[in-house]
DNA sequence: CATCTTTAAGTCAATATGACCTTTAGGGGT
DNA sequence: ACCCCTAAAGGTCATATTGACTTAAAGATG
């Protein structure tokens, strides 16, 4: 935004790009949608959705251009927000890439039809990576880590684990959600309590659903709270 | 990072910039270090300080440079975090501007000497920002209400207003920088429970400070806790 | 209609919080 | 020395929240 060096010897041109974190949770998993890579660089990993910022275009409209394009997933219905820019150093003679990440999160999304390109889209579990089990292009494992790290945080103090539920659906999916992001169980009674007072946090539908087995399960729907307070704490503490 | 769309038609380079919200705790209100434009666009106008980062600098190595260029401010003892990008529509005819916003942390820093530049830079309320009472060059306006309210969230669940405050300090000043940021009182005994009882919140260092008038105050150097759990709370809920 | 399963609701002790009060340790003035 | 003022430090108590656990309710199945 500021011109003060425009000119300057030491200041290059550069390439802006969007990367996309697309979180689900799938079968008990929190997963994330990788691409594998069909140019160089890294033709052939694994990496995030992702591309080239256009011009007269902002960076949330790039991003759900991306969203469109490469997972074919309409963003209208998600949760998105910026997670932040990676600038590692230029690695590329044309000039630097500066990154700008986003999260996104959605119920269980269908399986991703191909992208515009030839490139296979696909979910993987976000475990993989963070054990360096798969192994991404460019910082992206580091993007994914941050954007786990986001995610664990902002279920405590925010409504965001609605984002990974349907329209509507049953405390105890939303619990499982929850659990599987955090990796721990929590107490379906607590939990009921806990969302329930919490105002604003979701609003009954009226309607109820027949599990599998068990008694029916009363449906809920996002309320319009954006922020707990007080917080929905992991029991044990999170920091130091 | 991703390159599948490098040379398609739509794209352009791009500039990438930082800026920087440093804020401070001066005279019972919370500051922000602007500078007046010393070129176009914007001209004689007020703006965040910041700069174009240069070839083969890290985001945050360019936002440190700026610190020290621009505020003459050694960034080393302050809490730097990013903020988030924002690359609003292009409006110069070379092409598109992302800046990087960063959010520097200091406490009560010396008045600025003047920049490299001849730019005057000074400390404003943020207030006056946010009530629109100053108006500032660029979106530097929404880049501090943003930094404003990741502030006040942040004082809840993590440790940073120590990094308002000097090597050591009394309680009652950390207690100040709360009721600053957030424009309401707290409890002198209760805040002090509570610090006392967050582990790793603040650390005693064993000495003693003679206030202007009344009892000597124990002193504190801040903990090795990054986040506080349970969140020190805002007593009326603060989002629905 | 007994049983299984899951949702829903209740109990209770431990903990945390908000409001408020008392004591302590200085300095200043008389 | 003594009293008063101020802010720090420490304590009380009712209330709210949490964690661990128990009990009741509503379906499906055989």
């Amino acid at each position: 935004m500021n011109d003060q060096l425009k000119g300057a010897t030491e200041v290059e041109p550069s390439w802006v790009t969007v990367d996309l974190a697309i979180f689900t949770v799938r079968s008990e998993r929190l997963m994330v949608l990788l691409i594998d890579r069909g140019r160089q660089p890294y033709l052939g990993q694994a990496a995030l959705p992702g591309g080239y910022v256009r011009k007269n275009e902002t960076l949330r409209a790039g991003a759900l251009r991306e969203l469109r394009e490469e997972a074919g997933i309409d963003g209208s219905r998600l949760h998105l927000e910026q997670l932040g820019a990676y600038g590692d150093p230029p690695r590329d003679p044309r000039g630097r890439v500066v990154t700008i990440a986003y999260l996104a999160l959605g119920p269980d999304l269908p399986v991703p039809v191909g992208g515009t390109d030839a490139e296979h889209a696909y979910w993987a579990p976000v475990s993989d990576i963070t054990s360096a089990t798969v192994r991404l292009a460019f910082d992206h494992s580091d993007i994914i880590a941050d954007a786990l790290e986001e995610v664990r945080r902002k279920l405590e103090y925010t409504a965001i684990a609605t984002a990974f539920c349907g329209e509507s659906f049953a405390l105890s999916e939303l619990r499982r959600i929850y659990e599987v992001i955090w990796g721990q169980p929590l107490d379906p009674s607590n939990f009921r309590r806990k969302v329930l007072n919490t105002k604003g946090f979701v609003q009954a539908t009226g309607e109820q659903r027949l599990p599998p087995t068990g008694r029916p399960a009363a449906l809920y729907r996002p309320g319009e709270a954006r922020l707990l307070s007080p917080p929905l704490l992991r029991s044990n503490g999170h920091g130091t």
